[in-house]
DNA sequence: TTCTTGTTCGTTCACGTGCACGATTTTCTT
DNA sequence: AAGAAAATCGTGCACGTGAACGAACAAGAA
């Protein structure tokens, strides 16, 4: 590998010349940036990572990474892809802070003002679909501080990039799995969190797509809210059951699951229903084994957080760009016996 | 983060002392090395990665990796499995070639003696299981050369560590599967690899295991031995169904997709099976897009390539030894709508 | 004593980059 | 033409660690 030294021999000029050439700062004549860079070209020089890595030490650079859910199984996975990445790339010299707030827009904003009084030169945030979060992340971009989503994505912000799963392919996988475990003959209800959440909307236009598509025999009869709510969605559950009782599986796009598994538990021992939930947390995990849910799709919350920290990373310190705007993790099935 | 120099300042020695005691290098008094190594432990000491890294430049580390299956997609997973993780590590200026030879003990045995003339500190190898391999790997070991397997395991050989995936429970996810598309009854014919093989005669016994279990009516009729051949294959699906006209599911452990799921295309255009295999290679994203194949179980080699590089970088690098034997990569479930 | 051997420790260079400072040359101004 | 301003470039320090080299001193042998 070509070092800067190496390069500047071969140009005839000293190391510092090499650096404001590949660093494109100004105060360089034109002909010798030109030959320079045509050398460096040519050795397809790379910047040795060790040298960046121990000249970055003292810039002190502080990352904020700011969640909601406080205690939510889902997050810690996020975080844990947080800390192992930060093991990786340590290195660099940098630290980070980690606030988690409550499940409300205000809350949230008033975090975001907290983790700002940090002194932080990057964002990493979890947002709400909200206006007021929406100016704030402009503002915060526009003072020159990257900001990153995870999770969820604000299109319409001035994020730089945002790391999460394909909430439409997630829910067509569920129309598949649908499909599969009934074989093609159902009718479903489906719990939601909010008609106003677009990922959770996604999850039921892509699980309508395979539906309408492939499985002429599976009808949905119901959709209810739940807002994540246990109690709302154990009444919803309830509700649907007297109004439609030919329902034989159901669809949980978003949280609710510990209340509708519940609810499910004590009125459907005798007839087992198909039920097909998302992620992998507690509650999940506790009705997978208990056979009441049939299947769950994960989207990798820690590699969310592993993508994220590292396009913030590469942006600040190695001052790269991200290459794609939306990075998309795998869509994972789970089921009792895979857990 | 407290660093070599503030400590050689706290304990009234040079840097260089405190180099030595705390790489335990000798020449060191009793005494000193006691103070030193109590103001390290007050101070919490972890050395900077990036100064490692700068100075393991010129160790000139080499690091060899040894495949099988030319060609074949899933170590073409592993591979950029390698090289991702190797974009990350590279600043600690190590080098790595990577071997692939043919699907047979003795080219292996031909590319492993090829790839020590490569004057290599450290070996990944996904090896055969076979005792020239093993005596050999030892051989190796005894030279000072860790050597790591990944994807397949030498549990009796002198390795120090294994990346791969939980082949018992993989069967048993296929189990689970098998009992939730077919309603829990069905005559399933299997395919398997070699029953010399270790992976895939756990694979079957994990099938096995929840079947037994959990589904009565759920019978084995017939195991025949493909050897990764699609022409076997194609005929040992030919014969099973002429043999077992009840036949009405197909397990797969291990290669030879493309014949099996030729022969049931033309077969069973009328009669759709339940089909479930292993890996997603260009066959069986074929077959799982044509409703041949149900769904299809993986190991996740992208990620086994990442751990055990990340392994054998701790080893010799960072003189960190493996934490544990054995790491286990995650089994994911996929389907047509979630590839 | 004098020389040798061994113990203990400080000094110094190397690794590659970022960046501040100052030196040199060129261009512009009057 | 002489001084001021601007353009251009070299030098040197810092970042933290590994490792070779050599200095200082003590203990033992002749």
């Amino acid at each position: 590998m070509a070092t800067m030294q190496e390069i500047a021999k071969l140009a005839g000029v000293s190391r510092g010349t090499v650096d404001r050439v590949l660093n494109n700062r100004d105060g360089v004549n034109e002909e010798t940036k030109k030959k320079v860079l045509e050398i460096a070209e040519l050795m397809d020089y790379q910047p040795n990572k060790a040298g960046v890595a121990l000249a970055a030490q003292k810039k002190n650079i502080k990352i904020g990474i700011l969640l909601y859910g406080e205690g939510n199984l889902f997050f810690e996975d996020m975080k844990q892809g947080f800390i192992d990445r930060y093991n990786d790339l340590s290195l660099y010299g940098f630290s980070y802070v980690i606030k988690q707030s409550k499940s409300h827009v205000r809350e949230q904003l008033v975090a975001l003002d907290e983790i700002l009084k940090e002194d932080i030169n990057g964002l990493i945030i979890s947002p709400f679909n909200d206006e007021r979060i929406i100016k704030k992340i402009n503002e915060i971009s526009d003072a020159g501080i990257p900001v990153v989503t995870v999770n969820t994505d604000l299109p319409d912000s001035k994020r730089i990039a945002y790391v999460g799963s394909d909430t439409f392919k997630g829910g067509q996988t569920a129309g598949g799995l649908m499909g599969l475990f009934t074989k093609g003959k159902a009718e479903v209800g489906i719990i939601t969190g909010s008609r106003n959440v677009h990922g959770h909307e996604e999850r039921i236009e892509g699980f309508k797509n395979i539906i309408s598509k492939n499985y002429p025999d599976i009808q949905i009869e119901a959709i209810e809210e739940c807002h994540d709510d246990d109690y709302k969605s154990y009444e919803a559950i309830q509700r649907m059951l007297i109004e439609h009782p030919g329902i034989t599986a159901f669809y949980f796009t978003a949280g609710g699951i510990y209340g509708g598994c519940k609810s499910l538990y004590q009125l459907t021992q005798k007839t087992p229903m198909t039920v097909i939930t998302f992620d992998s947390l507690e509650p999940n995990i506790e009705y997978l084994n208990k056979g009441i849910i049939t299947a769950t799709i994960c989207q990798d919350p820690y590699h969310q957080g592993v993508g994220a920290l590292s396009i913030m990373v590469d942006k600040l310190i190695l001052d790269k760009d991200p290459e794609q705007e939306k990075t998309l993790t795998e869509i994972n099935i789970k089921i009792k016996e895979s857990l």
